[in-house]
RNA sequence: CGGGGUGUAGCGCAGCUUGGUUAGCGCGUCUGACUGGGGGUCAGAAGGUCGGAGGUUCGAAUCCUCUCACCCCGACCA
């Protein structure tokens, strides 16, 4: 009886038409020729001009037909293959009581970002930003046995966040949709680990942004709390991301700038002085390129010395001085992996002064000066570190600077000291730095719009939040967790980015909101109107989404708006087509009018458009 | 949050410096005609709390005060 039922309704399904076979007059497509002042970036512009979205709030969008219809197909997509890799779809609210976060005290490090209300009795909730927390509660209370693990689960759901600078149309939002999923376990390592379901989650990554059409790239990120590679980002390619990827062109390896580490440099203080050290007046510079132009000098030539504070409660900070040449930019994270992890902050500029330093005009030498009397650390990156060089930097003393600067004349026997002077990697990597897997070749630089984010939680929230389980010898254990989110929204919003031209949208079949658009010269003709819809329900009922341009336009309008949504194929059905049993057939991605193709072959020409 | 900027018709803008009747222009919209393969032409029409509140003044889009909204550049993130 059921597996009657079951074959019944799969036959009706196949017999019924699977594909969209819309008019464009029936439904709304806001094309406009003017973009709104407010939009600067290609997608912003291009979403909004061929009538995909509309701002409601800073930060808040509608999502109209056609960009709904573009992210169905991208979370179908997901579905698809988080399905396949085991995860389970689900769905949690996106109120959250406020109680949820006060566990791993998110509702402190999130800080503004987490949008909160006060509901009629008083009690505190928050719009959910992310679910961690949420779910590291519910496998709590309903998970009791090893057994049932690994889990992966995820949801596909409007994520709430208020950013301080909502910006880019939908590429950063305060209300924006989200694939997030989370996988529990109990070990790292084996069946059924973290590291298992990790690399599965990456491979269906890669075949998510395969399937949607998307140039990306996949790009090491700051490692967990586990060590190792525990991060991944996923990057759209385009010269307009945000993010800036650098790659080693012979083992592939490519990273964040943030993460990415730098090759074999050598560094040495050794070498003697070749010039005087010459105190020079520099006032009213701002910037270290002007006071290297005033200087008749290279920024690369300067040291610069950012002064950091260690944030220990009570004590007296300790300062970290982080020296890096004048066109190299200090890492935070670096300078604090270079401290064993220790935790610090740029200084406070008042307590800095206070205790001595010049903000803004602080050489390596202030450690000579006040080093007996604070704690003071030096950090040199290894291209400042070169003792034969003669550098220009900071005078310790307002409105000068110094040329001459020699490691070893000024510092001396302080640099034998390694408690106080220390080499280490400690800028952000650089396109021309040498790569630090292969000897000899150098970084790369490109540019991306991260769209996903895969990540090993170890156990940070289910020991926050209590959540540990009996293994098979009765021993409690942390569960382990992953986590991994995709911005759909986003993603949508990058395609455009990476994928547009002079006169609109170019969407990936995979992902566009229809596969083909008809256009009728003359809708008001019959022969025309009834040749666009017969051809229209045949491409429909193999699983085509079709529009049907049957607006009564002049041709250059409807023209321009199909170059502007984007749609891949365009049938154009006119008199002089139809004469031959032929409709005119172009990919939105290829210039000139296209060609005449008889309508019998059209579905398979369209067909093999998808695969 | 720091810095910069903008709010005038659905969209893009002018007018504001130096206050003066009925607030203009382009695009779009509506009506009609001619058109008809890349945003066509002509004629006519509709459409405005000038972001809001208060003030100065005989009189405010314009000057003053406060306020709200939005955008751009910086630090974080999908």
């Amino acid at each position: 009886m059921n597996a009657n039922t079951t074959e019944t309704s799969t036959t009706l399904h196949s017999n019924r038409a699977r594909g969209a076979a819309h008019l464009w007059s029936k439904t709304l497509i806001p094309t406009t020729r003017e973009a709104p002042a407010e939009a600067e970036s290609p997608s912003h512009i291009w979403l909004v001009r061929a009538g995909y979205i509309r701002r409601v709030g800073s930060g808040i969008y509608n999502y109209l037909p056609l960009a709904w219809r573009s992210l169905q197909k991208i979370t179908q997509i997901i579905r698809e293959e988080m399905n396949a890799a085991g995860a389970s779809e689900m769905l949690m609210p996106a109120l959250e009581p406020i109680e949820l976060f006060k566990d791993t005290k998110r509702d402190i490090d999130y800080g503004d970002l987490l949008f909160k209300s006060i509901d009629r009795h008083g009690r505190a909730a928050a719009l959910a930003p992310t679910h961690e927390e949420v779910i590291t509660n519910l496998i709590h209370n309903t998970i009791n046995s090893y057994k049932q693990l690994p889990l992966s689960l995820y949801q596909i759901q409007t994520k709430f966040r208020d950013e301080f600078r909502p910006r880019a149309g939908l590429l950063r939002c305060r209300e924006f949709i989200m694939k997030d999923a989370y996988s529990f376990h109990l070990n790292i390592e084996g069946d059924g680990g973290l590291n298992e379901v990790y690399d599965a989650m990456y491979q269906a990554y890669c075949n998510i942004f395969a399937r949607c059409g998307l140039d990306y790239s996949v790009v090491e990120a700051e490692a967990g709390p586990i060590g190792g590679s525990a991060s991944h980002e996923f990057m759209v390619n385009c010269d307009s991301g945000e993010d800036t990827i650098l790659r080693c062109p012979e083992s592939g390896y490519a990273a964040n700038v943030e993460k990415c580490e730098i090759g074999k440099r050598s560094a040495s203080f050794e070498g003697e002085p070749s010039q005087e050290l010459e105190k020079i007046h520099t006032p009213n510079l701002p910037g270290i390129d002007m006071v290297a132009e005033f200087l008749k000098t290279q920024p690369a030539a300067m040291l610069k010395t950012i002064v950091f504070q260690t944030t220990t409660d009570d004590a007296e900070p300790s300062w970290v001085l982080a020296v890096v040449r004048g066109d190299h930019e200090v890492n935070e994270g670096k300078v604090k992996d270079a401290l064993q992890g220790q935790s610090i902050t740029l200084a406070d500029e008042k307590l800095a002064k206070q205790a001595g330093f010049t903000i803004g005009y602080v050489s390596p030498c202030a450690i000579k000066a006040l080093g007996s009397r604070l704690n003071i650390r030096v950090l040199v990156d290894h291209d400042a570190a070169q003792g034969e060089r003669a550098w220009a930097t900071g005078a310790d003393e307002k409105d000068h600077h110094v040329t001459g600067f020699n490691w070893k004349r000024e510092l001396g026997n302080l640099l034998n000291d390694n408690a106080s002077i220390t080499i280490a990697e400690i800028r952000n990597a650089q396109a021309g730095d040498p790569s630090p897997r292969v000897d000899g070749q150098t970084l790369a630089q490109s540019k991306g719009i991260e769209v996903g984010h895969i990540f090993k939680l170890g156990s940070k929230y289910s020991d926050a939040m209590g959540l540990s389980i009996a293994d098979h010898t009765q021993q409690r254990q942390s569960v382990v967790m992953g986590c991994y989110g995709i911005g759909v929204s986003r993603t949508l919003a990058a395609c455009v980015e990476m994928s547009h031209d002079d006169f609109g949208i170019i969407m990936p079949p995979a992902i566009a909101p229809y596969l083909v658009l008809i256009t009728i010269m003359k809708p008001d003709q019959e022969n025309q109107m009834d040749a666009a819809l017969k051809l229209a329900s045949k491409l429909a009922s193999i699983g085509i989404d079709v529009l049907i341009d049957d607006r009564k336009e002049r041709p250059g309008v409807k023209f321009k708006d199909g170059d502007l949504v984007g749609i891949p194929i365009r049938l154009t059905i006119g008199d002089k087509a139809l004469d031959q049993n032929c409709v005119e057939f172009k990919k939105r991605d290829e210039p000139g009018k296209g060609d005449l193709v008889p309508i019998n072959e059209v579905a398979i020409r369209c067909q093999s458009i998808l695969t």
